[in-house]
RNA sequence: GCGGGUGUGGCGGAAUGGUAGACGCCGGGGACUUAAAAUCCCCUGAGUUAUUACUCGUGUGGGUUCGAGUCCCACCACCCGCACCA
């Protein structure tokens, strides 16, 4: 009883470096007992842990630390995604080597996270910019290349005219590059493509396997790869021209009233060759940036090429032909028949450019003439207007035209996929080099495999903006591995994504000179838990789906889906503060006066605004460092896993730390109060069964709340039992609540619960006990609380034991003074009883 | 613009169609102390009221039901993603 503090100062480091000699986490893939492959998403080593990277391991390493107590063998690994564009940018900024930037982040990242005692198997760490790692990818791409699986062809990118180079989405801010400020431009290169669209069946069927997925990852997924069925049909144009239209709506047929192709069909392409108005509009259309958003939120722009076309089931009809911007090239077959009535988007484009708007579905024959209400119906209703489909479902009409369609030959019905191919080549220096050599007699030809890994250059400089393998003297020079002759590098690399994309298959084995080893991916794949940001819902997720499908195909193991259960966590957001002049202020440069708020500086006013994701821009951010090193790692940890359910936001606050350092406190006390000498001791009666049955069922509901990820209820559980465990006298029940919350918490905070564990006698560690046993027969309730209500409202409840019928429930209800002064007399009509729960009498 | 989600006290949240607000934070009152910290106890959705009791209350407006935070319809606000941020 000498120690009456938890000092984590001393704590922390002692444990951590136990479990490291120990080798208490280091996965034994040889081990009888069954498998748990446990993973977050690994990080960007951007320089510093911030809360969301604490909040995510937080959860993975409870599961994590919970599975060992429950006799599995854990493989719980942490690694680095160290590519990307930031480094670069340090470069650039900077004047250090991304190599060297990365590495000396990793390092400081690293002790980071060893200082929150996660769980982790360091042993099978790496980072992907390790040539050993990113050699075996460019294996693998090689072997989906000579698959079939890899294609090249020209492809649009932002193109910074000022500074001659190419640039991402987030480096185009309204349409103008972020540094030059000037009007980014659409412009076509070659690039390398891996045929995803090949899968797409494949990965939307497999989203039904996936059964402890979140529905709304499942179902963005499904509508991302978008698989759609409608006809195909040909417009004539005369003049030996046809445009191949694509519709998900053929019912509507009759309602078209344009036709429009993207800027760059080739209709459109024809038509700019003899008119330098229509050549203008395109080149109007090729400013501005190439994401989705931006083309969806312009303004609906058209150029009438004064070509005219007809309904090919309405003769009398003439359909002028127009190039739109919203038309994309990429989906479907890059041009569309408009159907102002039943399409938003046609609906802004026909009212703009004065065509007509034409009703053809309505919700009765009745209503064939109603006027739209400022915009398009697309609802489900009867074909109106519309000749032979007239009163026909939107579904038989969209049988029936397609027939029509195909037994005359001017169109076919057709499957149509939103997803397209994952274009991964990138015009920069940090990444993996794309392992191919353009041959002046053979064309691309793969690198041997002998001379894999293709190695990163280390003498770059990034002085003038464009990609530094591009211009390095020497690196691109090489010969053809056929003819010997001098020949080209590969100068771009993969998208990140390639990378992100098998890691989970490298930490689950790392053979010296492959990939990965099959026998070892059996033993562990696939992923029980993967764990990271909603973000992260299509794309990352997709792209693993798709190399884990593709590498299967190739033989490689028989896995198909890497990740078994998916969870998605949410953001960690702070209270914004600024200055009259709108700059923003660190949490740590204001503080509190009364109600208002201050700077700590010179006391001037702050506005506190809202509560947002924490973020370097807004500088809403709090650093784990500094927290850890005022509370220890089991508080921080504990507030990650406390109050707000994992899958949502969890807002900061100062109090909720203090508050989670203070039951730190209060359980070592609670720890401290355990008296052996009292283990025989107590009998079964009255409070001590009480409090008994209360940790009997604490043990079982914080183990249903841990594998269902539920943590805010767990912890909310163990508050209460520790809050009935020191109300209770000491006894052999009161020993026995006090034991089981030391375990329960063992996961959750590891540091306070090995000290504790040590200092009640036991040897060895609690990182390698089990979970505690429960007794079945002690989980039983004997007495229930019964709600009384008279007509919905509640008026008494009833402490009675439990399993009483019916009729004794309504006797006793209608027993109850409350009850009868509310029914006052009134006909009893009709008495609802729900057996252990309540009685709803209506009057 | 399109796709997906979220909304309950001062705050985070709990609640198989069955007692709304468990549990935590903040706040108020008290005990202990020379004092403070720490700790412990009590109160704490709003309103009316005799501490008895009643009324209102889960983003907004409708609906289904003996009974709706939960189911249905319409709307509002915010968040995530949109293929070169990771």
């Amino acid at each position: 009883m000498t120690d009456t503090r938890f000092d984590p100062s001393k704590a922390d480091g002692r444990w951590q470096s136990a479990w490291d000699k120990a080798g208490t986490f280091a996965a034994d893939s040889n081990s009888p007992k069954p498998k748990s492959y446990i993973l977050e998403m690994f990080p960007y080593p951007s320089g510093r842990i911030h809360m969301g990277h604490v909040r995510n391991y937080t959860m993975g390493d409870v599961l994590a630390r919970y599975k060992k107590m429950r006799g599995h063998e854990v493989l719980h690994p942490m690694g680095w995604d160290a590519f990307g564009m930031p480094a670069e940018n340090a470069a650039m900024e900077k004047k250090v080597h991304p190599g060297q930037w990365t590495r000396s982040n990793i390092e400081a990242m690293k002790a980071q996270l060893k200082r929150m005692g996660f769980a982790l198997d360091w042993t099978r760490e790496f980072a992907t910019c390790d040539p050993e790692y990113y050699g075996h990818e460019q294996a693998l791409f090689l072997d989906m290349y000579e698959a079939g699986m890899v294609e090249r062809r020209s492809s649009e990118v932002n193109w910074d005219p000022v500074d001659m180079t190419v640039l991402a989405n987030e480096q185009v801010i309204d349409g103008k590059g972020w540094r030059s400020g000037a009007e980014v431009e659409k412009r076509k290169l070659d690039q390398w493509f891996l045929k995803i669209t090949d899968f797409a069946d494949e990965l939307l069927d497999g989203l039904d396997e996936l059964k402890d997925w979140p529905d709304k990852v499942k179902l963005m997924q499904e509508n991302w790869i978008g698989k759609s069925q409608g006809l195909q049909l040909r417009f004539d144009c005369g003049y030996g021209t046809e445009i191949e239209v694509y519709t998900t709506r053929p019912d509507t047929i009759f309602g078209a009233s344009f036709v429009a192709v993207a800027p760059d069909h080739p209709v459109a392409e024809m038509v700019a060759q003899k008119n330098t108005e229509a050549a203008d509009f395109i080149k109007q259309c090729k400013l501005g940036g190439t994401t989705a958003a931006a083309l969806e939120t312009a303004e609906k722009l058209g150029f009438d090429t004064g070509l005219r076309t007809e309904n090919p089931l309405d003769v009398n009809t003439e359909l002028p032909v127009y190039i739109a911007n919203f038309v994309l090239m990429d989906y479907g077959t890059g041009a569309v028949m408009g159907v102002p009535g039943h399409d938003q988007r046609d609906f802004e484009f026909a009212t703009k450019y004065g065509l007509p708007i034409k009703r053809v579905v309505a919700s009765s024959a009745d209503d064939a003439t109603k006027p739209f209400d400022g915009e398009a119906e697309s609802g489900d209703g009867i074909l109106v207007n519309s000749g032979f489909l007239n009163n026909l479902s939107v579904e038989g009409a969209k049988a029936e035209v397609i027939k029509r369609a195909e037994m005359r030959g001017w169109g076919e019905g057709t499957t149509v996929w939103r997803l397209r191919d994952w274009g991964i080549s990138r015009q920069r220096y940090w990444g993996t080099p794309i392992p191919i050599i353009h041959s002046p007699d053979h064309g691309p030809v793969p690198v041997p495999r002998d001379q894999l890994p293709v190695e990163l250059p280390e003498d770059i400089d990034f002085d003038t903006p464009g990609n530094p393998l591009e211009r390095h003297p020497t690196w691109k020079h090489t010969v053809c591995p056929i003819s010997g002759k001098p020949a080209l590098r590969e100068t771009d690399t993969l998208d990140t994504f390639a990378n992100s994309s098998w890691y989970f298959l490298r930490f689950a084995s790392q053979p010296d000179g492959a990939p990965f080893d099959p026998a070892e991916i059996a033993k562990w794949m696939p992923v029980e838990h993967y764990i990271g940001g909603i973000e992260h819902a299509i794309l990352h997720l997709l792209y693993a789906r798709f190399w884990t499908r593709a590498l299967a195909d190739l033989g490689k193991f028989e896995v198909k889906e890497p990740f078994a259960a998916l969870f998605t966590q949410g953001m960690v957001t702070h209270e914004t503060y600024s200055l009259g002049d709108g700059s923003w202020l660190s949490p740590s440069e204001v503080k509190k006066d009364g109600a208002d708020w201050v700077t700590i500086a010179d006391g001037a006013p702050v506005t506190a605004g809202r509560v947002t994701k924490m973020s370097k821009s807004k500088k809403n951010v709090v650093d784990p460092d500094n927290i850890i090193a005022q509370y220890g790692a089991d508080a921080v940890r504990w507030f990650m896993l406390s109050d707000s359910p994992p899958e949502r936001d969890l807002p900061w606050s100062d109090a909720g730390i203090e508050g989670c350092y203070r039951f730190v406190q209060r359980l070592w006390r609670l720890f401290d109060a355990i008296d052996p000498a009292a283990d025989g001791a107590g009998g079964a009666g009255g409070e001590d069964k009480a409090l008994a049955r209360k940790a009997h069922q604490a043990i079982v509901a914080v183990a249903e709340d841990i594998e269902a990820l539920s943590f805010n209820k767990a912890v909310a559980r163990i508050y209460e039992l520790t809050g009935a465990a020191e109300k209770a006298k000491p006894g052999a029940a009161r020993n026995f609540a006090i034991r089981a919350i030391l375990h329960l918490i063992a996961p959750m905070m590891p540091h306070l619960a090995e000290e504790a564990y040590a200092k009640l006698g036991k040897s060895g560690l609690i990182a390698d006990a089990a979970w505690p046993d429960h007794n079945p027969g002690m989980l039983v309730e004997d007495e229930v609380t019964i709600a009384v209500q008279h007509k919905g409202k509640l008026r008494d409840t009833l402490t009675v034991a439990k399993g009483l019928s019916k009729d004794e429930l309504e006797a006793l209800a209608l027993a109850s003074e409350k009850v009868q002064r509310s029914i006052d007399g009134a006909q009893v009509r009709k008495v609802i009883v729900v057996p252990d729960r309540l009685v709803n009498i209506v009057t």
